[in-house]
DNA sequence: CCAATATATGCACCACCGTTCATATGTATT
DNA sequence: AATACATATGAACGGTGGTGCATATATTGG
């Protein structure tokens, strides 16, 4: 803290969200930060699935499936219907998809833009 | 596996994108899944920041600070430019900003939901 | 009510990640 | 060239989180 900032400081300190928020947000983005989450995410895309179908589809154990649903689920990001024995799940929201679909805009832009050589520094 | 899902385990399983874009996806959102770096990306909306005034304002050290904004700049969110001694940090594009949106909107809609009280099950 | 199926949960292990400390690199000033 | 300032980096420590195993809960059929 040698050379001084008080001026942004000030102004960027009052436009912060509360320490609340931001852990909210980084929580919520944390639940995308999983590639098994992410997958399963992509299949609600097609269709609603049981959880013993997505462990089929993805390779991975009935527990691991379901650990990972009980996550997407506390985010709001998945809900379910029971039928019978079968649970099935499904996308809460529109969120989602654009939510993932911005960060899928942003890779491939960024693919792009290493391909054709951005002049770096 | 037991119950069969024949038809929509092929139907999703042609629509699922490769293992290496989920990854990257899911990569990218781990980004956002950190409180520091998401007040980071924050403060980066107000103006720029050189390293040490980022420090100041999160009360952090400037090796901590250090390494997030390396992080993100490897996921090509932020950027920087040298003046002298200090390098001013800056958002990269405007996905950033669309992003933390989204996340924020699902936020406030799904608390939103929780208080007037929505019917779950 | 018991067996079978579908899902959920608690626990433990392991890997990964964020922080700090110490130090290195880079830049300007004198 | 030497010093001071701004930032970067490497190593290590501690905590968190994803997975599998074993087991519990729930629903249906006989």
């Amino acid at each position: 803290m040698a050379h001084n900032h008080e001026e942004i400081l000030c102004k960027v300190r009052h436009e912060l969200p509360t320490d609340e928020l931001l852990c909210d947000l980084a929580d919520l983005f944390k639940v995308f930060g999983d590639t098994t989450r992410m997958k399963i995410l992509y299949s609600l895309f097609e269709s609603e699935m049981c959880v013993c179908a997505i462990a089929e589809l993805l390779g991975m154990t009935q527990s691991a499936i379901s650990h990972q649903l009980k996550v997407l689920k506390n985010a709001n990001l998945v809900a379910n219907r029971r039928e019978g024995k079968t649970i099935y799940y499904f996308l809460a929201d529109e969120h989602v998809r654009t939510i993932v679909a911005q960060g899928f805009e942003h890779l491939i832009e960024k693919h792009h833009d290493n391909r054709i050589g951005v002049i770096e520094k």
